[in-house]
DNA sequence: CTAGGTGCAAAAGGTTTGCGGTTAA
DNA sequence: TTAACCGCAAACCTTTTGCACCTAG
């Protein structure tokens, strides 16, 4: 295997915490993933991992996505039922989606307060987490429309 | 054809507005859907609805609920990757899933100020709509953890 | 050395579609 | 009457799984 990156480093001690392998596989999913962060599905990642490791499956490739979220190093981002993306932005925040060129774009949540705090719930209801996902034209697309 | 009800009005008004004809299963797939407000999955209304009709197939229900939503008399609700759900509350609102039995809640959204508000978006962006899925603990499972 | 990971192919599960027969308007 | 709709079955697409071989530790 070629030089270790402080990428790998970083992996490697996550996936090692988990008990987990370091191949070279999930070395370069985790890479694909880091190196461009415009929240790809599986199935493009599997295109870009692809081109580095001509032997890599699919199947592997989902694989070692879920191996990435087990460890936490990334996240799954669900918008409604498209494809799964992965996000490796570790930090709370929600998603806006152009519906123009469908771009993915990270938001920021408020930091106090809390989880979904701007909404009304149901009394003694405990949350955990907040998906929020929001849909518009967004700072390209709009400027298209004047 | 059985005497029509209110509901039957509205949705035949609905529904001949789009163009559309108001058949006996969209007629049954519509009141199942007002009848329980349970957030059912395609293959759960299929299931109330076939106690109705039994010789309605699950395509059609799917076919329903599609026109339902293209009406506007019924919203798809998407809850990570689980099978779409259906919901008849036109009102602005999010959800709240309970992670232990997996009811799910409307929620309200802040009235004042527009969708997705606290959130901070890229700037010149224009938002059309919120997706708000809050998971946690209902008030009754949250009773039972004590 | 060996438990865990990979590649392949097949299966699973939700949803959509094509087609011949049926029906609301 | 006839265009739209229904039921059925097959197709579709994303994701998961079983299995034989391989490899990191």
């Amino acid at each position: 295997m070629a030089t270790k990156t402080d990428t790998d480093l970083l992996y490697e001690k996550a996936i090692s915490r988990c008990g987990l392998r370091f191949t070279s596989q999930r070395r370069c999913v985790f890479d694909v993933l880091l190196n461009k962060r415009d929240h790809p599905t599986a199935t493009e990642v599997f295109r870009r991992a692809k081109s580095r490791i001509s032997s890599i499956s699919l199947a592997t490739v989902y694989n070692c996505l879920e191996t990435l979220v087990e460890c936490g190093l990334a996240r799954q981002v669900h918008i409604d039922r498209e494809p799964t993306r992965y996000c490796p932005n570790l930090l709370e925040h929600g998603h806006f989606v152009c519906s123009v060129c469908g771009e993915v774009w990270d938001i920021e949540v408020p930091s106090g307060g809390g989880a979904g705090m701007p909404y009304r719930l149901p009394e003694d209801a405990t949350v955990i987490s907040a998906d929020v996902t929001l849909h518009g034209l967004c700072p390209r697309c709009n400027a298209g429309k004047n």
